[in-house]
RNA sequence: GCCGAGGUGGCGAAAUUGGUAGACGCGCUGGUCUUAGGAACCAGUGGGGUAACCCGUGGAGGUUCAAGUCCUCUCCUCGGCACCA
């Protein structure tokens, strides 16, 4: 048994002590930036998923720097934001203190998780080093327009008592603890995001090195639709209601025009209305239900006394409010087309509206579906026609026009919440909002007594009059600090860049560094970031590079996402179920290599898998053989069919960690270390070490030591496979009869089909099976198939 | 409903991309050593059969000398989005 604790205790400091991990600062040759997603530092440690992703992060970035590429292998910490609030507020501590004990623990855990981070670089998004960049970007925004004021109702959490983005919503409820969200009018800071949601999907057309699962989320979240405007007139108020529609070609079944309870056209219709009362009460009812659980029923309410004109009929068509709407998709408006709409359908039958089939098929109504053939039918001089090509015709005799709307929203970039940073800027009286010279940031987070949330809208920082109070930079008048905060997805949104110059006072980051070191050329991290951080990141890195702060305006090249640590048999690990395992305790009892090497063996590194604590034996017992294996070292040559798999593990191994299939990289060591368990040269014991040091650093640098050598393995260089060494020798071909598989004959690397067929023929067994019969197929080092 | 990823031994999983299915590990069975073993080592381990053989990658068809892999249909599981017009 080897004593894994005093291992990995000495070095540890060992490596700390001689700066082994260091990355400095080049700005030629082949570099390599291995970035893993940052963690929030919980007041509960680093879990388990932590410890996979970056465990998988540190082997690739051990890999690249053995095999000579400047590697930038950073950590730091993602630490404004609610929780860290939440948990303060629950310890009676000041959140700056619970954060700083926090990191520590993180920090000293990730030691212990052997992960090779270069400490220099460390950052804190806290940091006020570091949240004056974060305040410069976004004044940046502010510049060009893209940060905006708006008292838009937004979504509130009674609980967490901010407003937050859609973002950060799951199905109408808070992401974070789970409260109803209301909608309520405070004052925001919203950032335009909508205006980069093309740039957003194309960018992911470039990004090879993304799952096309992660693109397809993200394509998913920014929603692109592209349909037509089209203007239905109301004559009595003389206004024209835009409808969206992604199907103009059913315009002649329009039976009825709709428009959100919550739409700006309501405005101008309902000074004309008879029954104004009943609209507002509707609309009052409707938005308190939209918010809660979301009521599957079409309900609405017909706005009296006025119509609309059918555009190309020029009939009278009755307008509705209908919460099925939604204002913000579109135009906040539709036209209802019942006959071939389902929802249309449902509120045309609530209403006793008219179902008018324009489109053929023989199914019952509504035609949602209709076959790619089908024409039109009671379309006027459209009838018989393609419906396909009936779109753009119908769509211009209406007075359409084409238009693109998104499903993303812009980015309510504003929290009311102590605990972020304060957005630099100023409310003057005569001014009007005034931004904080650059040369005076950071604008710091003021102490407080109070920390905590005061529900009303405000942010805590409202209450600090000394603070807010303040001189305003354009005219000196009086002026008042603005007072929300920003989201936590801020400071991430922009901390790749600041690990390649972490401690430049003078500007966000080097520009000759930066356009060395970026893009990231492997960021790891979990899938439930594609829709927040990930969108979030890759808009500001945009905006940067639009402003030419940046070189690159896609951050991240390549995307490896990790998969879900699940409980023991499956679900999630939870306080409550009391199944939660802790990386570290695991790394006391069977030691940090062992759990390295586990957690990587357990499956391709994006899949979910359920902690098995039996499995994590055979890794250790695994490692237990490695270390046993340096008192039988011979000095024999390492040659024939040991020198061949010895080729071949160095190539399994380095694909499986290019790739990302750390688990076949894991059975190859195997596989070697099985194959030189009768004897063991030397060279080839070596070898192996160096293949394993990305997985266990601990040992392998223990044994490495032991062995006389010089220096850390860790700085040695990673064995390189030799293909043709890999595949030669003798191979064996499957002799198949009638498609079955009746026996392998040994054979020389590329034998010929003769010298097979003479090898089966001396073969007793086989000779007589293939007796009589032709050689169908034959591959060379395969197969030979006879009939 | 739309989109994505998957279904392979008792379990986690491999399979050079159409060429010997189940590598490697866990577990299990037998053995060696030991005062002892929930340690170590050796051997075995998809199912059926004494055997030759037969069956086997969610299911049903198909293409092929050859299919886990390709095609058609179908059933489940997980994940994302969803009154999106």
């Amino acid at each position: 048994m080897y004593d894994h604790k005093d291992i990995e205790r000495r070095w540890s400091l060992q490596w700390e002590k001689d700066n082994t991990y260091r990355t400095e600062d080049q700005t030629d040759g082949s570099k390599c930036y291995v970035l893993a997603m940052f963690p929030y530092p919980s007041g509960s440690g680093l879990h388990i998923g932590h410890a996979r992703t970056y465990v998988g992060a540190d082997i690739y970035a051990r890999m690249k720097r053995m095999q000579g590429f400047h590697t930038l292998h950073p950590m730091g910490w993602d630490a404004f934001g609610l929780p860290a609030e939440g948990y303060a507020l629950k310890n009676k501590k000041h959140p700056k203190e619970t954060t700083e004990e926090n990191i520590a623990v993180f920090k000293e855990q990730c030691m212990r998780l052997g992960l090779s981070y270069d400490w220099d670089r460390e950052i804190a998004t806290t940091d006020p080093a570091y949240y004056k960049w974060t305040q410069w970007i976004f004044l940046r925004l502010f510049e060009k327009r893209l940060a905006y004021e708006s008292h838009e109702p937004v979504n509130w959490c009674p609980s967490c008592k901010t407003g937050l983005a859609n973002e950060d919503l799951e199905g109408g409820r808070c992401e974070r603890c789970g409260s109803a969200i209301e909608k309520k009018p405070i004052r925001q800071w919203m950032l335009k995001i909508t205006d980069y949601a093309d740039r957003l999907l194309d960018g992911l057309e470039t990004l090879d090195g993304w799952s096309e699962y992660a693109k397809e989320v993200q394509r998913n979240w920014i929603g692109r639709s592209e349909g037509y405007r089209i203007p239905f007139a109301v004559p009595s108020c003389d206004y024209t209601i835009s409808v969206f529609t992604t199907r103009p070609e059913t315009l002649f079944g329009c039976s009825f025009v709709a428009i959100s309870p919550e739409s700006d056209h309501l405005q101008a219709l309902l000074k004309d209305a008879e029954n104004k009362d009943a609209v507002a009460a509707y609309c009052k009812q409707s938005e308190v239900l939209k918010v809660h659980e979301r009521e599957k029923e079409i309900t609405g309410v017909r706005l009296e006394g006025i119509v609309a004109k059918h555009p190309i009929t020029n009939s009278e068509v009755p307008i509705f409010i209908a919460d099925y709407v939604l204002a913000g998709h579109g135009t906040g408006a539709i036209f209802g087309c019942p006959a071939h709409d389902d929802r249309d359908f449902a509120f045309a039958s609530l209403q006793k509206l008219p179902v008018v089939q324009v489109i053929e098929g023989d199914d019952d109504l509504p035609i949602v579906d209709v076959a790619d053939d089908a024409r039109l039918m009671h379309s006027g001089s459209y009838d018989g026609v393609l419906f396909e090509e009936a779109k753009d015709g119908i769509a211009a005799d209406a007075g359409g026009e084409r238009m693109v709307t998104y499903r993303l929203q812009d980015w309510v970039f504003a929290r009311q919440r102590y605990w972020g940073e304060p957005i630099p800027l100023i409310h003057c009286s005569v001014c009007g909002v005034v931004p904080v010279p650059d040369e005076d940031l950071p604008v710091l987070l003021p102490e407080v007594a109070s920390y905590e949330p005061s529900g009303t809208g405000e942010s805590p920082l409202a209450a600090i009059d000394s603070w807010v109070n303040t001189t305003c930079p354009v005219c000196g008048g009086p002026g008042k600090r603005e007072t929300n905060t920003m989201p936590q997805w801020a400071g991430s949104s922009w901390y790749h860049l600041r690990y390649i110059d972490p401690h430049n006072d003078h500007a966000l980051v080097d520009k000759e560094k930066e356009r060395y070191w970026m893009p990231v050329d492997r960021y790891i991290g979990g899938m439930e970031h594609a829709t927040r951080h990930l969108i979030y990141a890759r808009f500001w890195q945009k905006v940067l590079y639009d402003l030419g702060v940046v070189g690159t305006d896609e951050p991240y090249s390549v995307l490896r996402t990790v998969g879900i640590v699940q409980a023991e048999g499956g679900g999630k690990m939870s306080k409550r179920a009391g199944n939660v395992v802790d990386p570290v305790k695991i790394a006391d009892t069977v030691g940090s290599d062992a759990l390295r090497l586990y957690l990587m063996q357990m499956a391709p590194f994006n899949q979910t898998v359920a902690w098995d604590g039996n499995q994590i034996a055979g890794a250790r017992r695994f490692l237990e053989r490695v270390y046993a294996m340096k008192d039988r070292l011979s000095d024999d040559p390492v040659q024939g069919s040991l020198l061949k798999v010895q080729h071949q593990t160095a190539i399994a191994v380095t694909e499986s960690i290019e790739s990302g299939k750390y688990n076949t990289g894991v059975s190859a060591l195997m596989v070697f270390s099985n194959a030189l368990q009768k004897q063991i040269p030397q060279e080839a014991y070596c070898v192996l070490l160096r293949l394993l040091a990305p997985f266990a650093p601990f040992l392998t640098e223990e044994v490495w030591s032991f062995l006389g050598k010089k220096g850390s393995i860790h700085t040695e260089s990673f064995p390189v496979g030799d293909q043709d060494i890999a595949k030669q020798g003798e191979v064996e071909v499957a002799v198949q009869v009638q498609g079955k598989v009746r026996g392998v004959v040994s054979v020389p690397r590329d034998a010929s089909q003769e010298a097979v067929v003479a090898l089966i023929a001396k073969h007793d067994a086989l000779s007589e099976r293939v007796s009589g019969r032709t050689v169908r197929v034959f591959v060379p080092n395969k197969i030979i198939s006879y009939v």
